[in-house]
DNA sequence: CTGAAAGCGCTAACAA
DNA sequence: TTGTTAGCGCTTTCAG
């Protein structure tokens, strides 16, 4: 900065103003300063100006892996709009427990970030308390925080509409299949599991736990075992509503290899509208996990700016329900012959 | 840090010298240190640390986007090797033209981070020269650069073997389908491109521009279309080789959408083994994005310490073919009747 | 509108 | 093995 105070003939006080816009610089050395720096590649270092200003400019997102449709989503709307506001993206991946006792340990973020959004971890209370005397602000994503900001989809509404579309063709026989990451990190599980047995209860069907099978999404085994779990019941589902879209995808898959026919045998129906439910033809309920990075990003913007805004603020997101292809009335109840036409799908 | 001194009753330097783990502490000084920072919750301020030994512990990736298979998995294992090497990861990522420029004219890496990470880039010479002057080591991804440290699946090898599965199950009409991301961006299709050309020379095939129809991967219309421009040929292809593991699937969708059998009617092979491939049963050439992410950022922290390391060193990483249910001999001449019993797919 | 000077929190010489 | 001192590159008073 010195270099280009010389060149331009100005103190870095100058330099330096100017080069944070700020509009005490009259218009002719503010010309000078400014080629000065393109001339000489000079870029401001965040490192020496958050020293004194106390501000990072970075935002920190926590999130348990990025191999996910997901998190790629959410943290794509979040990554440019840091950009604009001149903040990076700093990202701590977390895949498994030692790494997130770890984390939560030594918390690294502490000085080096100026908020911290925390994406889909299902936090312990102890967890959640050290976050709390990070020093910065902390936005919860995916998830409900009381008394702290959060931003996540009403994902037991959406369970309720699903559940409730299966119910409304007829389903009575209904499984619930939450899946449970290779990691012992759980999304948004416990609230579809309750919009799912609202819906039953609101129905008037009584809940039965043998229809309630989590399946690792991640492994195969774990996955054909859970599907042969249901299928080996005394009165097996005419239905399965799968936590997310990638396992329902694989159900799928797993119930055409058995020759059980989805949608005429068996219903699936998943969660997310992942892009790959469209060429799938999956039956889904969609949530924007873009919409939760950009208002994820706002509101940590928000935070850093106004230490005193609403820190308390939740915002709620909508789902929808997309029908499409793997959800059709239940077979007729002893005949078992099947629906006439058969389409073709992926 | 003055705070932990302190109450450590030592002075800063020795609390530095502990917390950075140098061997020159007595155990005690050491063990009264450690409780006193960890009473205080004190964390290094990487800023104040960067600000005097010149590295800031950062690598920073630059991606076209994180909602992407590859990218998600990339990342996904970069992240936690630079994390268990102590550093930081921040992403940048870059959408779309305007953004590109952006970053290319102000580099706000500079300075801000130990290395960069271009990942999936075609980058212009322009721009490579721009990151030559960054004044840090520059890993390429999945792309090329003469002269320049890079990770990279042998792509054109990877073309040719799905190619060659194609010609050695008979089929003389093969289409090729590269995919320009939304944003002008371009992975390795001229690679693939290239090694499906060499295949089909090395079978005494001509070349057939006709035959090679760019889709982008996200939008519904242009696939439509260009299958569309493949069925409406004279002589239509009895077989495609999508770019990518997605435009395949997607592909799949629309010709089994105008019923179209795949793969009685026309085989369809992708490139990338997405996790969703097995699901589909689809015929793909399989890459480890997870391997390159791991492999760049070993080869990052090296060249960040050994700054007179080999710069220019490429790691090539295979490809090997997984043959599925998506592609298989093409359809007798004339006669146009199909393979006898038709296994179900998702 | 501009410059001088102080200091942000840390590390790296050097001295003890 | 430990303490002292002098900056790293910037922003921010405070004078001018």
């Amino acid at each position: 900065m010195a270099d280009v105070a010389e060149r331009a003939g100005v103190s870095p006080s100058t330099v330096s103003r100017t080069l944070r816009g700020l509009p005490t610089v009259s218009p002719d050395v503010r010309a000078r300063v400014e080629e000065a720096a393109r001339e000489l590649n000079f870029a401001v270092s965040r490192q020496a100006a958050s020293l004194v200003t106390g501000k990072t400019g970075v935002v920190a997102a926590l999130v348990p892996t990025l191999n996910s449709w997901f998190m790629g989503s959410a943290l794509s709307s979040l990554g440019p709009l840091l950009r604009a506001a001149g903040m990076e993206l700093t990202v701590y991946v977390i895949p498994d427990m030692s790494e997130r006792t770890a984390f939560f340990e030594r918390l690294p973020a502490r000085r080096n970030a100026d908020a911290l959004a925390v994406f889909g971890f299902d936090l312990t209370d102890e967890e959640t308390v050290r976050l709390d005397d990070l020093g910065m602000p902390v936005i919860y994503v995916s998830q409900h925080a009381d008394g702290r900001p959060s931003v996540y989809v009403d994902d037991a509404d959406g369970a309720r509409k699903a559940t409730r579309h299966l119910l409304n063709l007829g389903h009575r026989r209904i499984a619930f299949a939450p899946t449970l990451g290779a990691t012992g990190f759980c999304f948004s599980s416990r609230e579809r599991l309750l919009g799912y047995q609202q819906a039953l209860t609101e129905a008037g069907i009584p809940l039965d736990d043998d229809l309630v099978v989590t399946m690792s999404s991640d492994d195969k085994r774990d996955i054909t075992q859970g599907v042969g779990k249901l299928l080996s019941l005394r009165e097996p589902p005419t239905a399965i509503f799968a936590e997310t879209d990638e396992l329902a995808i694989s159900i799928i898959y797993f119930l055409r290899k058995a020759q059980i026919q989805v949608p005429e045998r068996i219903s699936v129906i998943g969660f997310d509208d992942h892009q790959m439910a469209e060429w799938t033809d999956l039956s889904t309920v969609a949530q924007s996990p873009s919409d939760m990075g950009r208002l994820a990003g706002e509101l940590a913007l928000q935070l850093i700016q106004d230490s005193d805004a609403d820190h308390t603020r939740h915002v709620v997101l909508p789902t929808h329900l997309i029908p499409r292809a793997t959800t059709a009335p239940p077979p007729a109840p002893q005949g078992g012959h099947e629906g006439a036409v058969e389409e073709r799908r992926i």
